[in-house]
DNA sequence: TGAAATTTTTAGATTAGTCTAAATTATTTA
DNA sequence: TAAATAATTTAGACTAATCTAAAAATTTCA
């Protein structure tokens, strides 16, 4: 198996190619607060064990055996979050940190079971996908607020930030998972958008309406 | 926080002094299948972290804060263990190993939850009581089926071997933490134990006798 | 296109935990 | 009670993961 340090560049590295398919020594470095230096070293060790493409100043990218690792770290992680929120009553910004630790407890037969008890859920509680235990998930179609049209109506199927002061903002405004909205306004000037949430106008900046997705209707 | 080696050595230490309070090194170092001068090393910054009593040559044993590092750690072992037998639907041999790693998952709020989602459980499944979030637990009066008289009768609450080679052996008995049974016979020749279990008579070895707890009716 | 800036790698050191082999202390027993 | 035996500690080395500082490769852009 794969130790701690190599799982959490496993999953760094996951979510860095996701969408542009390559990452540098840098940019890994900084998501892991660790030096340059620490990141080259690792690179080569999980390269020998064939986990990731290693060209030395050209970046890397996941192998096929490297990307069914860092899903099986993934479907842990959204697993365990899930769990912490419907059955321990945890709030959802509340449960990442706990569940980076609990994504390293590696039994197959352990989270399998766990999927079943809580009835093969496919989101966690942020609306990530929640992959199968080969690894497939359904990528949703979603679209950014930000993104969206004046007079544009959604649900609210996912949010990009995760940090806890952000999910608690979205909290107090009562924008939460599965929350129909409809775009009433987009100001100009600072790209702040006007919101309808039940009988309710909410003023949402530029920046939160970046990280905030909704399923097209 | 403590590391994870410092957790397992702290959790021998409790276990090998819990009777009869002070451990040597090659003790030490054989229940963690490591070598004696490995175990020299780590009393050393146990010691320096106030955890435990350490005079070089003459053995260890817990300060009250090491004792309490260690309760929580048993504590977070047994609930973790009566999740994944009562809700995971694992048999009580699967779990030792499993339990064994999610135990250094130190959240106490975590914890606290769980056991609080569970119904606040006083045993786990092989019948050992679980610490409350203090470290408190009731140490029940019990005594080895060995130890018992003819006739005497005794519910099965706990069991010293947890391996899964003794487990399964009791499984295929239908001895069970729970089940009343009385001693209708012992062998002096070999010390081995005659029981009736409901309508059913079953021999048992000494060994075997050795390893079974009944609570005293 | 070639110097400046940026990115990445290498060299050498550090820490936690472990090991083997040798030395030391404690215990047993003749 | 002194030698033999057993238990424990010390010395020195190794691995994984990290760091700082310096060197090398790549990219940028004037």
């Amino acid at each position: 198996m794969n130790t701690l340090a190599e799982e959490n560049y496993l999953k760094a590295i996951y979510h860095l190619t996701v969408n542009d398919g390559n990452a540098g020594t840098n940019s890994i470095a900084s998501s892991l607060n660790t030096k340059a230096s620490s990141v080259t070293d690792m690179l080569k060790k999980l390269a020998d064990k064939a986990l990731i493409n290693y060209i030395p100043y050209q970046g890397v990218s996941l192998t096929a055996s490297g990307q069914k690792v860092a899903l099986g770290i993934i479907r842990r992680h959204r697993l365990w979050e899930y769990f912490l929120v419907e059955k321990l009553n945890f709030k959802w910004d509340e449960v990442h940190d706990l569940a980076e630790e609990m994504e390293h407890i590696s039994s197959q037969q352990l989270i399998d079971r766990l999927d079943q008890f809580m009835g093969y859920p496919k989101h966690d509680p942020h609306g990530e996908p929640i992959p199968d235990c080969d690894g497939y998930f359904n990528h949703d179609e979603l679209k950014l607020v930000s993104a969206a049209a004046i007079n544009q109506t959604g649900v609210i199927s996912g949010v990009c930030d995760h940090s806890p002061s952000f999910l608690q903002y979205l909290d107090k405004q009562e924008l939460k998972i599965g929350s129909r909205i409809t775009v009433t306004d987009i100001i100009d000037y600072d790209h702040s958008v006007t919101l309808q949430l039940n009988n309710k106008k909410i003023h949402i900046s530029c920046e939160v309406a970046n990280n905030i997705l909704i399923a097209n209707e």
